[in-house]
DNA sequence: GCGGTGTCATTGCAGTTGCAACGATTATGT
DNA sequence: ACATAATCGTTGCAACTGCAATGACACCGC
């Protein structure tokens, strides 16, 4: 009886955070057809201009074969512009078209109930769980 | 600008989540090779005797098709014994041999360091964290 | 200017995952 | 008692993931 799983905190925030997830990509999923690596790009590039494939890997937690590769579903479905960066070919600039804003625009309305959903459930403890989380990101960034 | 992906907690717990296992993988990888279905199915059979497939899949956050690899794998290694049932000869009986428990032992030691170290990091955020996660994982639960 | 080094995005590939199908066994209803 | 349905663990398979290699381009020192 000496180590007891459910009481580890990385693997209950694993699980937590599976759980969360998949319930929540099923209504992005049944809304638009996305998968998730497409809709954190999509709802990255809501929030900021445009931007190049690096600037969303170190912002969005995914590697940047993924972002590619998300990217260009996105935009086979007409919801992203990739056009290339004048001042460095290398870069792409990616942006959201009109029908991405406005998917967007309904996947966002979404996504903050599902969250005010949560931070009720969760009441005084969202707080918390805002600073907690915010320090483990910190933590797991200075590397 | 309206929505914020930084601002949305299943997100933001997705990638807590994912940083801090992946942290905490490189310990069992390096200490003993393994992947984390192995991991997450030998930490489970440490506290709970004698038990089937079924039994982890349930607790254990992963998909039976998972746990039946992972416990085939780590029977190869010598750490599982997997034996049939004589009431119900569908099911399996899944338990640590000697070798299996002496390396829980130490694996054991080693996570609770690293929680340890991750507690102090939190510091009074800790006991909110770990309320929020039952909270959560009720919700997810009640189907 | 030019060669070498570094960065960017894409692609190939192997390993992993999740779902569905299957054979074996047990439970249920009549 | 028997047919049907349900459950258990394994396996096949397609999709996804992560890493490494590649090719295009930019930066740096000289």
């Amino acid at each position: 009886m000496s180590f007891d799983l459910d009481r580890f905190l990385p693997y209950r925030l694993s699980v937590a955070a599976a759980r969360l997830s998949r319930r929540f990509a099923a209504l992005y999923e049944a809304e638009a057809g996305l998968s998730t690596p497409e809709w954190r790009v999509l709802a990255h590039l809501a929030h900021s201009g445009a931007v190049s494939v690096r600037d969303i890997t170190a912002r969005v937690h995914l590697d940047k074969s993924m972002v590619s590769r998300a990217a260009s579903r996105l935009q086979e479905a007409g919801l992203v512009r990739k056009s290339g960066n004048a001042a460095d070919r290398r870069l792409v600039a990616l942006e959201l078209t009109p029908a991405g804003r406005a998917l967007m625009a309904r996947l966002g309305r979404i996504a903050e109930a599902f969250q005010a959903d949560l931070l009720a459930e969760l009441g005084p403890e969202a707080e918390a769980l805002d600073r907690a989380l915010a320090k483990i990101d910190q933590r797991e960034n200075r590397d």
